[in-house]
DNA sequence: CTTTCTCCGTGGTTATGACAACATAATATT
DNA sequence: AATATTATGTTGTCATAACCACGGAGAAAG
C-alpha cells in the first residue's frame, strides 16, 4: 500500500496495517467532484481519510442552502465522530475534486471485542482519541472565527489562518467564490464586494483561489534604519 | 465519595476509583460564581468535571468581547480536550455559580505509561473517546445553529434545542440576556427586541430566565373533532 | 427604608450585509 | 470555432441588526 501518513496510522507497523486490512478493516475507493461519500441522516462505522484530492463536510438545508463546516485535505479524516457514537449524520461528505478515499471500520475496531486484543488495536484507539481532539480545537477555533459579526473580520481570520498554517503569506484556498461564502456564512455577493474592497484597500491580492496577504507595514528604505 | 455519575467514569468501579483518587489523580475543588478555573494562553492536564453549579467555556477578545461557546452543566465535562492534546488553551472556564468541581489527570492518564497497565486506565481512555466525540457533536450542531444569519432562527434554534433536550416546553436556561447574546453572537439589545417581538407574535412566553415555546398550531375546540 | 447596582426593555440612528438582477469573464462542451 | 455553462464581479434596494443612550424594575447592600 502506498505511504499512508494519517494521524489514524501513527505507530502502527506495516504487519499491523497488513494484518487490519486482511481482516477487512480497510477500503479504498475513488469519488468523483460531487459524489457523496456520507450521507445526511444515514448510520456509519466508518470513519474517511483522504488520501487524495479533498472532501467538504457539509449541510443543506431544506431550501438548498448549503454551510460548509469544515474542508479535509489529504491525509485528515472525516466522519470519525459518528463512527465512534453511531449517532446518526447531520452532514453530507462530499468530494471537492475528484478523490481517492480510505474507508476504515472505526466503530468495528472500538466497540468488537474482536479485535481488543490485537496489537493494533490500542494504537487506532489512541490516535482516534488524538484526532477527535484535534477535531475539537479545529472546531473550536470555527466557532470564534465565523462568531464576528461583520464580514471583514471573519475573512481576514479565515485567510490569516490558512497563511499561518501553510506558512507563507500566498496561498491558495481549497473554495470557489461560493463555496467561501458558504464556509463563512456570508452571501456570495457580499463576499465578492467586501474581498474586492479589502483588494482596493491594499490589504489583500487575489486571483481566482490563489490570495496574498499583503503586510500593511510600509517597509521604509533601507537608508532610514 | 458522593455518586459521580459522569461518562468519564462509565464501568469504573469504586474500588477503581479509589485507587485513582489515592494515586492524586482526582481532586475536588470549588469555585464561586465569576471564578476562573483554567484560563486563556496556559496549558492544562486536567480536566473538570462539573459536580454542582455551571460553567461557561468563554472567549474574551482585546476589546472585552465575550463569545460563549458552551455552558457545562453537571455531569458534563471541560478542558478534555487541551488536557488530551496539551495545546494552549484559547478560552477560559468561568464558573457560571458557585460551582463545585472534580478535577481529573487526564493527560497523565493518556500519556503517562504509569497507568498503562491498570483496570481503569483503558476504560478512562475509551470513555475520554466517547466524551471528546460527543462534544464534538455538539459543536458541529452550535455552527450549523449559528450559521443562521438572521437572529430569529438563532434564538428559535436555541430555544427549541433546550426543549429537546429538557424534553418539555417549558424550561430554565442558564444564562441571562448578556450571557445569552454572547453564546448567539447577538446585541445584547437586539437579542432583547428580537425576544419581545416573538412574544407579541404569541410564539414564546418568558420572564427572566424561564421560558415557554407556545405551539403554533390553535388547538381546536374540541366539540370540532 | 433608602441607596446602589445589575438586569432588562425601549427608542432612534446608522452601517452593513442579504437579496435580486445583470454583466462579464473564464471554462467546458459540441 | 461556436456555444453552452459556470464562476465571478457589479449595482442598487431594502430589511435588519449593531450601536448608543436612557429609563425603569428588581435585587442586593447599606
Amino acid at each position: 500500500m502506498e505511504k499512508m501518513m494519517s494521524p489514524l496510522f501513527r505507530g502502527v507497523t506495516e504487519k499491523e496495517l497488513a494484518d487490519m486490512r486482511s481482516r477487512g478493516c480497510l477500503r479504498e475507493t475513488g469519488c468523483r467532484k460531487g459524489g457523496i461519500i456520507f450521507r445526511t441522516g444515514e448510520v456509519t462505522n466508518l470513519l474517511g481519510i483522504v488520501v487524495s484530492g479533498s472532501v467538504n463536510v457539509e449541510n443543506i438545508d431544506l431550501w438548498g442552502n448549503r454551510r460548509i463546516l469544515s474542508n479535509i485535505a489529504p491525509g485528515e479524516s472525516f466522519g470519525e465522530t459518528y463512527a465512534v457514537t453511531g449517532e446518526t449524520l447531520m452532514v453530507d461528505a462530499a468530494a471537492a475534486e475528484d478523490s481517492r478515499i480510505l474507508l476504515v471500520d472505526a466503530a468495528g475496531i472500538i466497540r468488537r471485542e474482536t479485535y481488543a486484543d490485537l496489537s493494533w488495536s490500542g494504537k487506532i484507539s489512541r490516535n482516534l482519541l488524538m484526532i477527535s481532539a484535534g477535531k475539537n480545537l479545529m472546531l473550536s477555533s470555527r466557532i470564534l472565527q465565523s462568531s464576528f459579526k461583520r464580514s471583514r473580520p471573519r475573512i481576514m481570520s479565515y485567510l490569516s489562518s490558512v497563511s499561518v498554517r501553510t506558512g507563507s503569506l500566498a496561498f491558495d484556498i481549497p473554495f470557489d467564490r461560493q463555496a467561501l461564502a458558504d464556509y463563512l456564512n456570508l452571501d456570495r455577493s457580499a463576499l465578492s464586494k467586501e474581498l474586492c474592497r479589502m483588494r482596493d484597500e491594499g490589504l489583500i491580492e487575489f486571483r481566482k483561489n490563489h490570495f496574498r496577504l499583503l503586510s500593511q507595514h510600509e517597509n521604509p528604505p533601507l537608508a532610514d534604519r
